[in-house]
DNA sequence: CGGCAAATTGAAAAGACTCAAAGTAAGTGG
DNA sequence: CCACTTACTTTGAGTCTTTTCAATTTGCCG
């Protein structure tokens, strides 16, 4: 069986034969923010000096406070970075899956790791030891670039993770994560959108720092302001996303309390 | 009057003539964590093609969503970078000081800015454009290993702004911070140390996302509970940073009220 | 159908926010 | 030196949001 993925064939000579797992681990840092457009014979080295590691759902990558010796990519599964406190709420900082780049901030200012890795799915991370990292750096300059790339949009989504958790409500919240589900996995259509939702409340609770029952009490709310419409509990449809953009960026939203008159966008429904 | 910062003698060759103002841009550039390490001659050309920008206190020196074209480099101030809501209600991301580089993620992921940055104090900043900085990199790749750092440094210190907000309630955040300044610019005694507070309770607020009164009024309990004593409004004495420490870091934070059986960590004051 | 996990809802309480009032401190001008 | 202003802080009281605990309800799978 010929693989159409295969540019070099299985029976050339040895220098060129890859191995099946070694092709995916290829096309796993092919297809990275960090690794992608870098030449193959690149990869192949970094691939050469990494190892795989397989993690099961609920199993921990690693932790925060550990000291940082690599730098891991992901190249099949969901994980997600969180920040423990010592009762074992968790705030999530990211979801990160296949493609994505963990631990370049430890790799980077040298330090330990800044958050905590969970599996959400049965996972596989290459590992690649970082001083092996850096001399790929070294080596090729590009690879550096698309870190700084990387990291500066990391920066990017973590302001606004902030901004969301000390200026919105949890509401609120909730409207903009849907938004943003809706944008990535949602079929749209000019106004509206619909999508199944992957997460249960807990874990969108997790996500916008607040509890299940909270995120549940607001689906409620943003379905009886008509600003959402529920199909079960995952299915949910976004008749006017416009609409829901608004509440979900407004100042004092009020979703349908008795009318206050300072609030310019409370959403009544008879 | 001869400067003893001056390696190069101001009678020397025209191509060695620097003015005051060129010696200060240098000498601030050379104090940044992005720019120190790097040859003077790099430095100097960095200059050239910069320009110097002065704001004055609550001038802004560019705003979120603007496109951005410059990389920023504070030689003289204190400057705040927030998020902006509608209602002009503000969360501090972070302080930015002599020696601080601003506007990095712009520049590295190529967008607008993520934030708004307001002057504290009468502040300068150089002006490095976007193109000539980007060239500087690929030119000196020792200016992108430091960028990196930098990057890696405030995603750090980013996911820690995530965890006290989403974890910690005001009490523990106001004692987070005061420990913070205690160990920045603090006298420490083994245990104790003591500090003056250099913002008021509005801007310590902003900062740990939350309101004037709610700070006070943390202050107040903090003191009621003996872990700081207050002398004016603006020294702090914190008796013991270990105590301090346990009650920031801990969860469920009851400070003096009645004895909960589950709380392990209650201070009580007869 | 029973059993289990997830989701919802209600009620009470805690925490945080807001507005209003009063207290404090430093600086200004008489 | 004292009254007066101004800016900042503290405190009280009421309200809103969020949390927490408890009780159901829903949906799914064996």
């Amino acid at each position: 069986m010929t693989n159409n993925n295969l540019a070099i064939s299985e029976t050339s000579a040895p220098l060129l034969v890859l191995s099946r797992g070694k092709l995916d681990r290829l096309s796993a840092l092919r297809s990275t923010d960090v690794f992608g457009g870098i030449p193959d014979n690149v990869l192949l080295s970094a691939i050469d000096s990494s190892t795989t590691r397989r993690v099961n759902r609920g199993e921990i990558l690693y932790s925060e406070h550990d000291e940082a010796s690599a730098l891991y990519v992901v190249s099949r599964g969901r994980l997600r970075s969180v920040r423990l406190s010592r009762n074992g709420k968790e705030q999530v900082l990211s979801t990160e899956a296949t493609g994505s780049v963990l631990a370049a901030v430890a790799i980077f200012d040298g330090g330990k790791f800044h958050s905590t890795v969970i599996a959400d799915t049965a996972s596989e991370v290459l590992v690649i030891a970082k001083r092996n990292m850096l001399d790929l750096c070294r080596r090729y300059p590009e690879l550096l670039w698309n870190v700084s790339r990387m990291l500066a949009l990391k920066l990017r989504h973590s302001a606004e993770v902030i901004e969301t958790l000390s200026l919105r409500q949890v509401d609120q919240r909730v409207a903009q994560y849907l938004l943003t589900v809706c944008e990535q996995r949602g079929s749209v259509n000019e106004t509206s959108c619909q999508v199944e939702l992957t997460m249960n409340r807990s874990e969108i609770a997790c996500r916008l720092g607040s509890t299940r029952e909270v995120v549940s009490r607001a689906f409620s709310q943003l379905e009886r302001a008509g600003l959402i419409k529920m199909e079960g509990s995952r299915l949910v449809m976004i008749p006017d996303r416009g609409l829901l953009r608004t509440f979900a960026g407004s100042d004092s939203a009020t979703l349908f309390h008795r009318d206050k008159r300072h609030s310019g966008l409370a959403v009544s429904r008879g």
